[in-house]
RNA sequence: GCCCCCAUCGUCUAGUGGCCCAGGACGCGGCCCUCUCAAGGCCGAAACACGAGUUCGAACCUCGUUGGGGGCACCA
């Protein structure tokens, strides 16, 4: 058991630009976690202050992902709270406010600089190979002057007025102590011109108001940590516990995933978008289990867990601050590790989705049947369609060679189904040892191995030469229909043998 | 180029100075089980990036090197 922290508040705050990926959501997951195990809570904070990259589309997407994944917050857009509004594109105003504060603090300062000039400086820089920041000239403008010509209507941003000399020291809950030289911070832009806060301003502004103690956010905002350490301690706030989670990096481990490599990825049937995942047969249990693995351990031997498991065991103390490899191939292990897992009920409900889409008619009746004697052999539950889709299907269509038996020839296999059919005719079907019995003492009378007969009947029974346990088959299938299909085969068969002494 | 972070098997990781000639998991190879395929069981190959130091003792501490990653927008 891990020490307890006292209730936490945290929060989820993704920007709705694009796909919620696997990133997003063990970021989601683990301040999820932390607030379930406290008795605290778990705020969902929509940062869409940039109404040029907004896609509607994507805040629907991003809820439907953390929906199915199972992480309910406690506040948000949706369900609203004390500390609201939670959508940042609804408090425009108060980040001015707090603005306007830290200019009166001399904390920041009205730049009228012009993009174009900006950019003009940028490129000097870099060629000059100087580092690429702002060169303070609004810097010296007397608040006075600035304010005139902001009344006069002048475009001008807001910056933050970051200190010259000196350094400062943040503090990582990961990596421990980090100092940076205050020479080497921006005076990032806090306001654009059109009015809108950056998220420099508006997160740190946020997470104070909706009292937030825990920040558990990506690493790409290590780089910018010692600025927002900076904007909190001119507010004169306390700081929230800050945790830089490691990033995820394509299976290669070179990088991140890239927009192209995503869409191959599909092709091989994985996805790094969470929305993807239920479409291609994951369990909303396996991807919480393998996203919560990488990056925090439980112990040197546990590996399942459930939800409420992680909620009891997660623990910040075991975080690792390295970048994480993404590995698919895991992934497949612990989904078919959750499917095992799974009650027949549930199974058989999951995989009913994956025959309908197939346009295969089921009975849910004959599905809670199939399901134990597929459950061990999915890795994905729409690996259930391929095996187990011959329960359904009218017609089996196989190539009739298929029905000559190993090491047999045409003839032999033709001998060994005609007398299957006889055998099978006078058996009773409710039990499966008598047919398997029956089954195997024909086997030997015939001079057979049992697995040479029984791979002729597989055919004939499933159309295929990977099925789940061919006797349950029958038995789930029925005499009559294991009748026909054997009849089938026969006919089938004969052709073959026909066209071969032909 | 500048700033920051990271560094144990191919991958995810355990390890917080002696329990470690380094443990688990995935994957890989072999064997067992077996009506196919799985699942399961057993066995095996496989790592402390490198170099200095500190220490009686270092995967663990310090420094450097190298490698990798992230950031350097009127994006988040």
């Amino acid at each position: 058991m891990v020490d307890r922290l006292p209730p936490v508040r945290v929060r989820f705050a993704p920007s709705p630009t694009g796909r919620t990926h696997l990133g997003s959501g063990r970021t989601a997951l683990y301040n999820y976690l932390l607030a379930r195990q406290t008795g605290g809570q778990f705020l969902l904070r929509i940062e869409d202050t940039d109404q040029k990259r907004y896609v509607p589309e994507a805040e629907q997407e991003l809820i439907e992902s953390l929906n199915w994944l199972g992480l309910q917050w406690d506040e948000g857009p949706d369900v609203g709270g004390p500390y609201g509004p939670y959508r940042q594109s609804e408090r425009k105003e108060i980040y001015l406010e707090y603005a306007k504060q830290l200019v009166e603090k001399d904390k920041a300062y009205y730049c009228f600089c012009t993009p174009e000039r900006l950019a003009r400086l940028r490129e000097q820089q870099m060629h000059n190979k100087q580092p690429t920041m702002y060169d303070g000239l609004c810097r010296q403008l007397t608040l006075e002057d600035a304010l005139r010509r902001v009344r006069q209507g002048e475009p001008h941003v807001i910056r933050f007025k970051t200190p010259k000399e000196g350094s400062i020291t943040v503090r990582d809950y990961l990596r421990g102590e980090i100092t940076v030289e205050n020479r080497t911070i921006d005076d990032y832009i806090l306001v654009k011109s059109d009015g809108w806060a950056l998220y420099h301003l508006a997160a740190m502004v946020d997470d104070q108001l909706m009292r937030i103690t825990h920040v558990l956010r990506s690493s790409e905002w290590l780089s910018t940590f010692p600025l927002h350490a900076h904007i909190i301690r001119a507010f004169g706030w306390q700081e929230p516990l800050f945790v830089h989670l490691s990033v995820f990096l394509k299976p290669s481990g070179k990088g991140k995933m890239s927009k192209r490599e995503s869409a191959q990825l599909l092709q091989d049937g994985y996805s790094i978008f969470i929305k993807d995942l239920e479409q291609l047969g994951y369990l909303p249990e396996a991807v919480v289990n393998w996203i919560a693995l990488m990056g925090w351990s439980y112990d040197d031997k546990t590996e399942f867990f459930t939800m409420q498991d992680l909620i009891e065991k997660f623990s910040l103390d075991h975080l690792n601050p390295s970048p994480a490899a993404i590995n698919f191939t895991k992934f497949d292990h612990f989904n078919g590790l959750h499917i095992r897992h799974l009650a027949i009920e549930d199974l058989a409900k999951r995989v009913k989705p994956f025959f309908v889409k197939a346009g295969l008619k089921v009975e849910d009746q004959k599905l809670i049947q199939i399901a134990p004697i597929i459950q061990e052999r999915l890795v994905t539950l729409d690996d259930a369609v391929e095996m187990a889709g011959f329960f359904f299907r009218e017609e089996l269509e196989y190539e009739p060679s298929l029905l000559i038996g190993k090491n047999m020839s045409a003839t032999q296999s033709l001998k060994a189904l005609q007398e299957c059919e006889r055998l099978l005719s006078s058996l009773d079907f409710t039990e499966k040892e008598t047919i398997e019995t029956a089954l195997r003492s024909l086997a030997e009378h015939m001079g057979l191995k049992a697995g040479q007969l029984f791979g002729i009947l597989r055919i004939a029974v499933t159309g295929q030469s990977v099925s789940p346990p061919l006797i349950e088959s029958m038995v789930i299938l029925g005499k009559a229909t294991v009748m026909e299909r054997v009849q089938i085969a026969l006919k089938r068969l004969a052709e073959v043998v026909q066209e071969s002494s032909a």
